[in-house]
DNA sequence: ATCACTGTTCGATGTTCATCGAACTGTTTT
DNA sequence: AAAACAGTTCGATGAACATCGAACAGTGAT
């Protein structure tokens, strides 16, 4: 029994609170990857940032709090996906406008 | 002799810093009323933000510099405009999103 | 049971930042 | 020239935050 890690509801998101999850080069980079909609693991190394796994952590935990994703719990190894149909439809455009921006 | 104050190339301008002067309640009000792409005088009582007016020209400098907005200076009055048409030029649809998203 | 593995939590540290008040710059008015 | 006006800049202060290492918790392997 997974009892995942709790969300906030969609309609209680803050946009400022989001756009500050947001404003950190490894974050916005974790939800352009993310921005597939499926899970990905969160395996430190896999990411290849060079910051500690505590510190992947603290972000991952930004990013739920804020309200972009949600952790999928499978035995001992944790997944994250982002809430990208619930974005969509609470703040249109908003996560297209990240990728195509975070490109260049 | 109005040199305006400098702004960044719009080419130069990342996403992140970007990112991190709208993740302000004060700043990313002032772009949703900016958003109408015409100039907005930078009166710091017209605002309604119960924030000194020093408090204001620090926010104005870091929508500046972050690329977001121009200055215009008139005598001794100040504008501030958003930089509409380059912004969507490069980030499309990013401006929009929030003009939606900070309604609710 | 013990060990290895994955990821979180905690406390500490240094940095960044929002805010304020005071001083300053340039401009218009008197 | 002097005073009033619009904004900026500067230094200080307190809060928020990114990062780290160590300790912890739960799960799978031996």
């Amino acid at each position: 029994m997974s009892s995942d890690y709790p969300v906030p509801d969609m309609a209680d998101v803050d946009l400022v609170e989001l756009l500050r999850a947001l404003a950190d080069p490894i974050r916005l980079q974790i939800v352009v990857v993310l921005a597939d909609g499926e899970p990905h693991p969160k395996s430190a190394q896999e990411w290849g940032f060079d910051v500690q796994k505590s510190t992947m952590a603290h972000h991952f935990k930004s990013l739920r709090e804020a309200g972009l994703t949600r952790t999928i719990i499978d035995g001992r190894t944790h997944a994250i996906q982002l809430r990208r149909s619930e974005l969509d439809a609470r703040f249109p455009g908003l996560i297209a406008s990240l990728i195509g921006g975070a490109a260049s």
